[in-house]
DNA sequence: CGCATACTTGAGAGACGTCAAGCCGAGTGG
DNA sequence: CCACTCGGCTTGACGTCTCTCAAGTATGCG
């Protein structure tokens, strides 16, 4: 998006010079974990999500490559959230103290890291008003064009056809549903021709259609950062 | 929270040093206004919310003296949220230049300022919990617990016994719930002993009972700052 | 071949929404 | 001072969306 230095890139690097393998369903971090490590995913897609003491799981977002992990502990000793492996993932681990050096010597990149807050940001508050002001059918229908829209950042020639790679439960948890309503949902579109699936493999039939039915803005589109301060 | 060096005090004076009143009511920002300005809420209670399409609204977050008003200029052209004030509200605007200067001479304010982020972060994070995986009941009362809180922060010897300032659409906008149904959560609350409510008054009679209901946290405790970077 | 995990479908229940009516207090204008 | 309106609150009856429970069907894996 931005043209980076040298001295910025050398910098990035840093933060990335260790990786770390992780197996589909590993936990990175949990909930309560103390040790304030951050990562940048590099390979793979995960999630973050929180448990209420009833037992039940709301997912807060799925991440993918290029996405910071852990950013919380910016603020609080103890993790708010837990963080795990939706594929076999590679993740590059640092800590606070790279934040701080980042923040004392490339505003430049200091400010993107504020501009990436604000984009995660509005993606958490269209699911909040996803779960809070649209049917069951619309939630589900925008997490399968997030899932796909994300997935394409990574595969730009990514079509209208795609691996999901989701169980009917992790939408239901992201969604704020039941396994069951999910599946309903699916099927709904399915026989509305907006969508298809074998096997686990999503195609969209009438993408425009879906979007419609879903309310769905990408928020990866629009951006506007022609206020970052100069490269140091 | 951080003793600030004078340099810094001086730069976050500059960021406050335009003032703006906005009466009860009114519009700081709509979606889609062009225009990039963000603010320091000095004085009063804002909101901020996103209308759907149907007409529904849905509440975001409720705003309060010291909290930084339209950061996501920093990412986006338009506007992706309505700012209105709940209370008559004084505003101090800055445009995105003032962050860029913040940024690029003063790293401290620059961590303190993602620090915010995060904690903002997180309480998105817990309503959108809250609506995905918790009952009317409880999503109702955690607003309560909520407001009574961030008051708090703003005058603490503020007790149990406390103005609300919101109408029963607003707590419904905020929660996913139609007003008629707030109402009947808000008498069951009272029904079971633990609020009372005389003429707007919110007084909490059982407040451990109502954060077991809730599911509570509050995030501007446990707060971490030991990593941040030197003052400059 | 047996087991585990995920998906599918139906029937019935419950939480929350919709519609409608009435009430109350604060302005406002005659 | 009194009608009048208006926004917000309250309550009941009823409808519907989503959940729960339960059973059955793939699919993959040791």
């Amino acid at each position: 998006m931005v043209p980076l230095t040298a001295r910025e890139h050398a910098a990035l690097d840093r933060l990335e010079e260790r990786e770390r393998p992780l197996r589909r369903g590993g936990a990175l971090v949990r909930e309560k974990d103390i040790g304030g490590e951050m990562f940048v995913l590099r390979e793979g897609t995960m999630m973050s999500s929180v448990l209420l003491d009833d037992g039940s799981r709301q997912i807060l977002r799925f991440l993918f490559p290029g996405d910071l992990l852990g950013m919380s502990s910016l603020a609080y000793g103890e993790a708010p959230e837990t963080l795990t492996a939706l594929t076999d993932c590679m993740v590059a681990p640092f800590d606070r103290a790279a934040i701080a050096n980042v923040v004392a010597e490339h505003p430049r990149l200091a400010a993107l890291i504020m501009v990436y807050n604000q984009i995660e940001r509005a993606a958490l508050t269209d699911r909040l008003a996803a779960l809070g002001r649209t049917s069951a059918k619309a939630r589900v229908a925008s997490i399968l064009l997030e899932m796909r829209n994300r997935q394409r950042m990574v595969d730009p020639q990514l079509g209208s056809s795609f691996a999901l790679r989701l169980t009917q439960e992790e939408i239901g948890d992201a969604t704020g549903l039941t396994a069951v309503h999910v599946n309903r949902m699916l099927r709904q579109l399915e026989e509305e021709g907006l969508i298809a699936r074998e096997a686990g493999r999503m195609t969209f039939i009438n993408e425009r259609g879906l979007a419609r039915e879903a309310n769905y803005i990408d928020r990866y589109v629009g951006l506007d950062l022609s206020w970052l301060p100069p490269a140091q």
